[in-house]
DNA sequence: GAGGTCATTGTGAGCGCTAACAATTCATGG
DNA sequence: CCATGAATTGTTAGCGCTCACAATGACCTC
């Protein structure tokens, strides 16, 4: 820099050093064909010597385009809003746009509409909402709001256009293997009522027992989290022996906590218990034993989101089905048959 | 909504309906003191009745303040980060900024002056950056930015202004910890070389051996993967009965990896082997046994962050020091003591 | 009742950019 | 050699808001 300026400069100061218009800068910068190479090189290296940055609220102003995305999340510390997070966010930005991010600890209507109405604040053009609780979504669908909004993970169902992973195939998936390895009957550690993804775990645990021909179990429910794994699974070892031999929790953490409450009842796995996860969180590998589980592909689910979102936002039909579903995949490990694969072995 | 309209309503429009220049409802909307009860209540009714959002962009360009703060962050999806992000949204909303984020895969130079650019583009007014490793805190001193930047996670003695957690006294509070219980060695897996952060663990725990009087073995290195540790775990486990019993790994994923190795090449822990981790990952309390570690304040990280930068950004004195350490806290679990304590029971 | 103060409201001028159109230059062919 | 049109550049008018200041009117003081 050839000297410090108080204001920073404008396309005019630039367009002085280069001597053309503020508009022939304005060309350069967007990439306009119709400018001489001559004038283009003089332009940039004015542009160059002055450090010269567009003010995007001008530019925003005048374009009335802000080009940035909002999303609103909860449970960002865990591993699936964590990777969805990240998958919005990188496919956002490949297409130019930046992205927004409110984080709330609890998804509750209040704070979703604080939420919306502080993105809107930001100018957003529209929003992601990772939204997995169903008072959440039916809040959202009330809510007036200036933008479009895609919902991730709210299942089907809903009047707002959405994008998730196939739950119900990933249970009867996660069931199905553990009929398949011999066990007569699969009882089930269920996620909170609310949550949709929840439900449809559930839903597809006992269609693929039903179907079997087998009487479902009451299923436990815990909250997400180790402590509630750990907890059900104290009430698990207790009907080891009365025909308990394989469960199906809802999520890698509790699943953490059902093996950890297992071992502590002198219970071992997957010889007296088999038990399988769902999520496939970067330390199943590790537990002990390995956890036989199922995993969510977060990345195409950020991909077809912004993409549907953009088509939204465009005016354009949407390009996909108008509800997206993303099929999931069992990872088998020792968690399920009495032998361990070598760590770093796991299927992509 | 009374009608659909082709574009948004205008402070004009309001102001028309209101019977108001616009200057009044700019007034009203900005909490100015002096209008008159009546006046506002027509304004505020007009706004509701037009369903009228103010303008961010031509907000943004008049007041040369886009209220948007800027994070650079890699490996989000992991505890520590992912903590960190979660708590520098909160704050900032707080202080009524929103907050952009990009998500690296790998934080090179490259990927970083990419990232600080699109940032700019989108008009943020300074930029947190979740740095840790060394290599792209030196770039990002070197980088031409507009804007201040502060970093988190870099340790001390860089030219940036940054914020971290104590890594040095949480190595020693780690080690420190295991040569009380009777362990006359610490053995020490480091985490990657470039970062900062591993290094300061490192030191940590050197430091606490070389003040016992303790020759320090060869540190082995992983990379924070669960499969590194498990690596580096069966290699541990051929120490055993040759001195080892004691080590300090650098973080809870690795951690886990080695209690896996230790346990299947038929090292019991804590008996033969106690460990220590660091970050308290939600899952270390049920891990098997329960982990040992070094629990890191992240909302305090995310609060100061937010302080300094804005400090920095509205030319005030930074309030707190310029290099602000944070205390970890150690907590301690059943791999380093052969008992196990109640779930839940950890100290907050 | 002239002059002063205060609270309240209005007016005009930008903020820095892009879009639309106008103007200029340049090459080309009849 | 000038008409014709394409390529290139400049001019003007906003985008919707806030800021600084001007104007208005109510109320007080002496």
């Amino acid at each position: 820099m050839t000297h410090a300026q108080l204001r920073p400069p404008t396309m005019a100061d630039v367009a002085r050093l280069a001597g053309v218009s503020h508009q022939t800068v304005s060309r350069v910068l967007g990439d306009h064909p119709n400018v001489r190479d001559e004038t283009r090189a003089r332009v940039l290296r004015a542009i160059e010597e002055m450090g010269y940055r567009r003010n995007s609220s001008a530019r925003a102003l005048a374009t009335r385009r802000t080009r940035t995305l909002g999303v609103v999340a909860s449970g960002t510390t865990l591993y699936g809003p964590a990777s969805t997070l990240f998958a919005l966010e990188e496919a956002a930005r490949a297409e130019g746009y930046l992205v927004s991010t409110v984080s709330l600890r609890k998804l509750t209507v209040e704070q979703l509409s604080e939420a919306l109405d502080h993105l809107s604040e930001g100018g957003v053009e529209g929003v992601v909402a990772i939204a997995p609780q169903r008072s959440a979504v039916e809040a959202l669908a009330e809510l007036r709001r200036p933008f479009p909004v895609v919902a991730v993970g709210t299942g089907s169902g809903v009047e707002i256009p959405s994008v998730n992973v196939d739950q119900h195939l990933g249970a009867r998936l996660a069931t199905g293997h553990l009929l398949a390895a011999g066990h007569r009957k699969v009882w089930h550690l269920a996620g909170p009522e609310d949550w949709q993804e929840a439900a449809d775990r559930t839903a597809g645990w006992r269609a693929t027992l039903e179907e079997a021909g087998v009487e479902p179990p009451m299923p436990l429910r815990g909250d997400w989290s180790p402590l509630s794994g750990y907890r059900a699974g104290q009430e698990l070892a207790g009907w080891v022996g009365r025909g308990l031999t394989a469960v199906f929790v809802a999520n890698d953490q509790m699943a953490l906590g059902v093996l950890r409450a297992l071992r502590e009842a002198g219970v071992r796995t997957p010889q007296d218990v088999a038990v399988v996860g769902f999520d496939d969180i970067p330390e199943s590998e590790f537990f002990a034993p390995p956890l036989t589980t199922v995993r969510q592909d977060f990345s195409t689910v950020g991909k077809r989101s912004i993409a549907l979102l953009l088509d939204l936002i465009e005016g354009r039909v949407p390009s996909g089905s108008p509800l997206v579903a993303i099929e999931p995949q069992l990872v088998v490990r020792a968690s399920t048959f009495p032998y361990a694969p070598q760590p770093g072995g796991t299927p992509d």
